[in-house]
DNA sequence: TGCTGTGAAACTCTTCACAGCG
DNA sequence: CGCTGTGAAGAGTTTCACAGCA
């Protein structure tokens, strides 16, 4: 057990966990930013937010690199959970449709710290095109494929109004790329193998409203139970 | 168990369900917008982009809305999914920090096609404060109480820099708001009985990397295998 | 002794497959 | 006959509780 390198693991890190490791490494970068040399499950559990056996299990699935009756070394922890996610190699992104959104998500700064590099700016309207944002030319997007190409782009960012989305989802998918993130409420067609992920603002908002009116509702039968909710 | 008019229903339906009605109703007011009366759930369960079995399982939960040998009636669907999620009754909602992101959303017209409205925008920047955005004049960020108050807000949206959200959550806490949408990379600490729902955008990139990674991987050592996934 | 790593139990969510209604 | 609604099986996730290493 002591003579391997560092090791790939098995393969097969639950999909639950894949989404908790980006919150993990916030965590952990913001305690190593304050010089903290360990730390817990339990206190890492609770930056991060999260129960301390579910964090144990998450870390326990990229290999075994606690120390018992110590913790964590902060710092090769960092580094094993960017490898494991990917973040060792960075990334070129393409953002097409640079509305308010895209603005704000080409000058979103420290994009994940690391790991990932805005490539190129994309947008139909012959207004935008040329103008600079966050030190990029905006250039249109009859150039999707050529970006691509030349800038070795692997992620492709949608943030045009919904009508446009599943068209550039197709040119993105026909260009080679096969991750694509997406803003436009729409749900995207593409063949197997390519993986889409969603960001909905208005879905979000509608999720807060549920719980919000089942809230209300109770309240009216037992307002005076103040939350008591042992059932 | 027979006389019972249309049911509210027990109370409980599973969070996986909640998430994904906001998408059925989109679907399907777009089904409604080019004039369809009924709809299958194959048909619904497509366009939304899930299978047709947890669509119905998903739709039974909130009773028994479909014809058997038809499908459901469409605006029939559409009003019982939007009560559901409370979208019937409009919701007031205040921006904090009106950067490139709160601007975006302050000016995100259709949110969720009704049910919501922004009530206000607030920053700290003295700058901003007094511009107009999407009709709306910027206040400071002193008035928060103020505002949730005489606006009756129930929803606060943080797009506030890290640094900044955890001291807006705990003033909309205290000012009564217990719905809060954080779009800052932090976890907020809130009271139980608060709701908090995250977007995180570099998280979502990170996830893709990990999957684009894994994928990477795997063509060094099956290539040909093109994609046959059995195991 | 103090903490990690992990079986096993409990729970939640998805998918199958079909009974039964319109 | 076609399609919904749903029991039951299966898969994935969380939580518990403790064995065992540093």
């Amino acid at each position: 057990m002591i003579s391997r390198p560092p090791r790939p693991r098995e393969r097969g890190i639950p999909e639950a966990t894949v989404a908790r490791l980006p919150v993990y490494l916030r965590a952990l970068q913001s305690l190593q930013d304050r010089g903290t040399l360990t730390v817990s499950s339990e206190d890492l559990a609770s930056a991060a937010g999260v129960n301390s056996a579910k964090l144990r299990k998450d870390l326990s699935h990229l290999g075994s690199y606690g120390t018992r009756g110590v913790g964590y070394e902060v710092q090769y922890l960092v580094y094993q959970i960017s490898r494991e996610l990917g973040l060792t190699q960075d990334w070129a992104v393409a953002i097409v449709g640079i509305g308010n959104l895209g603005r704000a998500l080409a000058n979103y700064g420290g994009f994940g710290t690391r790991g990932f590099r805005i490539a190129a700016l994309l947008d139909a309207d012959p207004e935008m095109v040329g103008q600079s944002v966050a030190s990029l030319d905006v250039r249109h997007i009859d150039n999707l494929e050529d970006v691509v190409r030349s800038k070795g782009v692997s992620i492709g960012v949608i943030t045009t109004p919904a009508a446009s989305a599943q068209g550039v989802a197709t040119r993105f998918v026909e260009a080679g790329v096969s991750s694509i993130l997406n803003f436009a409420p729409v749900v995207l067609n593409v063949p197997d193998g390519v993986d889409v992920r969603k960001v909905d603002l208005s879905i979000e908002l509608q999720i807060l409203a549920f719980h919000a009116q089942r809230r209300a509702d109770g309240d009216g039968r037992a307002a005076e139970r103040a939350g008591l909710e042992l059932t």
